[in-house]
DNA sequence: CGTGGGCCTGTCTA
DNA sequence: ATAGACAGGCCCA
């Protein structure tokens, strides 16, 4: 047990979008990182943790971050101010790199909810079985599990096409013994690049994966909800062209991702991660 | 460098 | 009820 007196709202930091497997029971919210079944609950304030130490729990909800230094830093028009007021207390949190880079190669044109069903299987199937509080949780896959996988199993959790990525994504990682961490010296672009050579991860998923797990808050991760934020309030940030070619089309070329993506880090500054998220749930939440 | 089409499979909507 | 559209993109031609 335990409680923390920095601005902090669990709920809209585990429901923004950026962790799928967390679940809750009653007041109880539960969630596995690495090996550990974390419990932890919100009421009136009250941050309240059970089944973990408070090291951990600081370090995996970025709760020793500055948010209002954070927010300062990119809390530059009426819109922005907006979703920061809304969502104020929201937080990044710091997953492990593995399971977000597969996560996200996962997420690839896929609903939230069917994105959940998916990892739960593959928890289910690969990982390891943790009971607390009579609740069944699954740890996600090590990697030479999903290395060692047959694409049947992996069909059968319904990753349909991106079998194949994470499939070579993992016995690619595994053979070389990839350290996914030593990604996080690198600067931004290069970090990208690194990721980017895995199949199935495309700029989308690197910079999520930059974002949610290497520690690169000036990632700024472009989807179709982003896009949305970008023409509906900052179009006249673009240029005339660029923005008359995105309302145009509804799919993203890799050119006009990359514009958007810097444009975002250009106009939020070195946080623009942070902006994009409470942007993001911002525009989800009131449409 | 830019563009278009196909893609597994749950969910949601008409 | 059941078909059809759509989903936090990526890859290849």
């Amino acid at each position: 047990m335990g409680f923390c007196d920095v601005p902090f709202w669990l709920d809209v930091t585990l429901c923004c979008g950026q962790v799928f497997r967390w679940e809750r029971q009653g007041e109880w919210w539960y969630g596995v990182a690495r090996d550990k079944v974390l419990k932890v609950r919100q009421i009136g304030g009250r941050f309240e943790y059970a089944n973990v130490d408070a090291k951990f729990v600081e370090y995996y909800f970025s709760l020793d971050v500055d948010l209002q230094g954070i927010v300062d830093s990119f809390n530059r028009d009426a819109h922005i101010g907006k979703a920061v007021k809304e969502y104020w207390g929201l937080r990044l949190i710091r997953q492990d790199p593995w399971e977000c880079l597969i996560s996200y190669i996962c997420a690839t044109y896929k609903s939230i909810p069917a994105i959940r069903l998916m990892l739960n299987k593959m928890a289910k199937k690969f990982g390891e079985k943790t009971v607390l509080d009579g609740l069944e949780f699954y740890t996600f896959p090590e990697c030479k599990k999903l290395a060692e996988a047959s694409e049947r199993d992996l069909l059968d959790c319904g990753l349909g096409y991106r079998t194949k990525y994470v499939l070579e994504t993992s016995r690619r990682i595994w053979q070389s013994n990839f350290d996914l961490e030593s990604i996080k010296k690198q600067p931004y672009s290069e970090a990208k690049k690194a990721l980017m050579d895995f199949p199935g991860v495309g700029a989308k998923v690197a910079d999520c994966v930059l974002l949610f797990s290497l520690g690169k808050t000036e990632a700024f991760p472009v989807d179709i909800w982003v896009k949305r934020v970008i023409l509906n309030h900052y179009s006249d940030k673009l240029e005339p062209e660029l923005a008359k070619k995105l309302s145009a089309r509804d799919s993203l070329s890799s050119g006009d991702y990359e514009r958007l993506n810097s444009f975002g880090r250009n106009y939020f500054g070195l946080h623009a991660g942070y902006a994009q998220e409470y942007l993001y749930h911002y525009e989800r939440m009131t449409l």
